[in-house]
DNA sequence: TACCGCTAATTAAACGTTTGTTTTAATCAA
DNA sequence: TTGATTAAAACAAACGTTTAATTAGCGGTA
């Protein structure tokens, strides 16, 4: 019984199409024409194509929780050390997995699946909780800016990344870089962590 | 013959539809009752429901780069000053027109219509070399650091904003803002324009 | 080892809907 | 009467899902 290889199979096939397609311009021909197995399989695997993309979003979307909430209560790490290991551990998860990334962009620009869309939201605000505390204990410390808007830092880091890795061919042709896959390089990747740097730092601290 | 007012009322429902759900997910049926209208004239107005959705969105796509391009090229400013326009008219450009703006962010992150994309792109890019041109100016007077990174701060402005009117219900929740509304008031968008103004004017001005 | 029975896995075909588009005919204004 | 406009109906194609039949694999029994 090859089970596992299939199901994994639909799911790998069913990350990239969902990546770079809508939900809907997806056919469960497709999915399984690309997976290599029959289109019953997607039903009995998971019960429903809107089913098998609500598991691939969750399943996909490992928990960056934990993470962001030892990096912003870490007493050993000054506040812009923290802001520091934020950008690099943001940058790199989303580059890590840009496939689900898009689907999530794409999942919260539209009403479609309200209730899905309510759920990511509730995993980001986990992590825009921490974030921001982290920000406001270095304006109550000295490091920060008093008057610096924090709420507009994280929905800056949190936008221009997550548009940079959903709208790759567009963000190539905006920043001239020759091919998709050298957006995910070590080089770009180091370039943007530089830019939020030294751009929030020279915004954030104090002079 | 009501030609004029059955086609706008088509446009205008469109607009609604396609801004909230993706094209796949609007049918010609549900457009159609929303104008009240029948079924036929989407076909009979437009040729088909993508040519609908590309008329849309090229005809409320205004045309920016004339404006673009007289701030940027204009002698009277300075660097900082052009900078500012920019970000000021960008900030209410798409603010005033979120409906296509969404459209357009959702078309720029999938590949379904990739001549529609392309065209997309070609527009926007226009804009990018002028303001690319105008902030390469600034560090050759002198008013710039030499070592910013322009391409970033380029995508940056563009990002943000359009992330911003792109997945609305999501800002909202993400800056604490009560109502979707609420993101296109004055209020809200003198604060985006005001922490564009000072993020940028830190990182870019020479200390 | 050989066979059985059971369950899970897999397939091809068909299901009823919904899709976008077209046809046909009626209606309207000039 | 002419030609554009509207409406109802019908179109074939594609959709997601289900059914029914078949196959494969495993544990227990002889």
């Amino acid at each position: 019984m090859e089970q596992i290889d299939k199901k994994a199979a639909i799911l790998i096939e069913a990350e990239k199409l969902f990546a770079d397609q809508d939900f809907d311009a997806v056919s469960v021909r497709d999915l399984a024409k690309a997976a290599n197995v029959n289109i019953a399989m997607i039903s009995y695997y998971f019960g429903s194509k809107e089913k098998l993309f609500e598991e691939l979003i969750i399943s996909r979307m490992a928990n960056s929780q934990t993470t962001i909430q030892s990096i912003a209560t870490d007493p050993a790490r000054t506040s812009i050390e923290k802001l520091v290991a934020v950008v690099d551990f943001y940058t790199d998860r989303l580059m890590n997995n840009p496939n689900v990334h898009r689907m999530i962009n794409r999942e919260l620009s539209s009403s479609n699946r309200p209730e899905l869309r309510e759920l990511l939201i509730s995993k980001i605000e986990t992590n825009k909780t921490y974030i921001g505390k982290m920000l406001e204990e270095g304006k109550a410390n000295g490091t920060f800016r008093p008057d610096a808007d924090m709420g507009l830092v994280m929905i800056n880091l949190f936008a221009c990344i997550q548009y940079i890795v959903g709208s790759p061919y567009y963000s190539c042709k905006m920043l001239d870089v020759p091919t998709e896959a050298q957006l995910f390089d070590p080089e770009f990747r180091t370039r943007i962590k530089t830019y939020f740097k030294e751009l929030f730092s020279h915004y954030l601290l104090k002079k």
